[in-house]
DNA sequence: GATTTCAGGCCCGTTACCTCA
DNA sequence: ACTGAGGTAACGGGCCTGAAA
């Protein structure tokens, strides 16, 4: 898909099978760019071919509705997605050469390619953000189940000795938790398994053992 | 140099059209 | 045949930025 020696951007070659572009492109591309009459009902083959209704959108001047607003719907084909999608892999954006040259080479207007890369960007932003909702929809229920895993743990610690977990300290350089006892000693507990999930500091005032 | 105006581009929310189940 | 959901082209408004006055 050589369109311009001259830009870097449309240097990339896209194979495309019954895509061959010519070096003078657009009157090889007719086959996948048809201009049809609005009022014939699309057709839409099973490989869902995309049919271009109008490339010059403009408000339906002919069927009594010209005061209202009705659109014709552009539907682009298979290979003008594909090269868009191309396009849209190499740079988010297009730079007004970029975009005037591809309009050219898929008989399309500036608009619509501007157009086309603003809703795709849109998607693509769509989709990171759902990842990322999935992401911390995760991470919240494995912190859940650790905050349970450490209750649990603390009810066991206060069933082993009937101490108020305010008590509860965790020592910042050995990383054990302690038991300030009430005559001045510090009584090591088992918290191994807990510290091994989380570095979590049970109590806030930590102390050395 | 600071301010204002304007044009162009992008983002965002929404609408309208189209297909499909 | 009808309908609702989902996908997406297109629109309009607001914001930002850079250039010109």
């Amino acid at each position: 898909m050589a369109v311009s020696p001259n830009s870097s951007f449309l240097e990339l070659t896209i194979a495309i099978p019954s895509f061959s572009p010519s070096p003078s492109l657009p009157s090889s591309s007719d086959h996948m760019v048809r201009d049809l009459d609005i009022n014939q009902t699309p057709k839409m083959g099973k490989d869902r071919e995309w049919i271009m209704i109008s490339a010059t959108p403009h408000v339906n001047d002919d069927d009594g509705n010209s005061g209202g607003r009705r659109r014709k719907k552009l539907r682009l084909t298979k290979d003008q997605s594909h090269i868009l999608e191309e396009s849209f892999i190499q740079n988010h954006t297009l730079t007004h050469k970029q975009k005037q040259e591809l309009a050219t080479f898929l008989k399309l207007s500036q608009r619509q390619v501007e157009v086309w890369f603003q809703n795709r960007r849109a998607r693509s932003k769509l989709k990171h953000t759902e990842m990322e909702c999935e992401y911390l929809k995760r991470l919240f229920g494995s912190l859940k189940e650790q905050n349970r895993q450490l209750q649990k743990e603390v009810e066991e610690l206060r069933a082993l000795k009937p101490v108020s977990a305010s008590v509860l300290t965790m020592c910042p350089r050995c990383e054990r938790v302690t038991v300030a006892a009430d005559n001045g000693s510090n009584a090591v507990e088992e918290g191994t398994a807990l510290r091994s999930q989380s570095r979590m500091t049970i109590s806030s005032s930590s102390t050395l053992c």
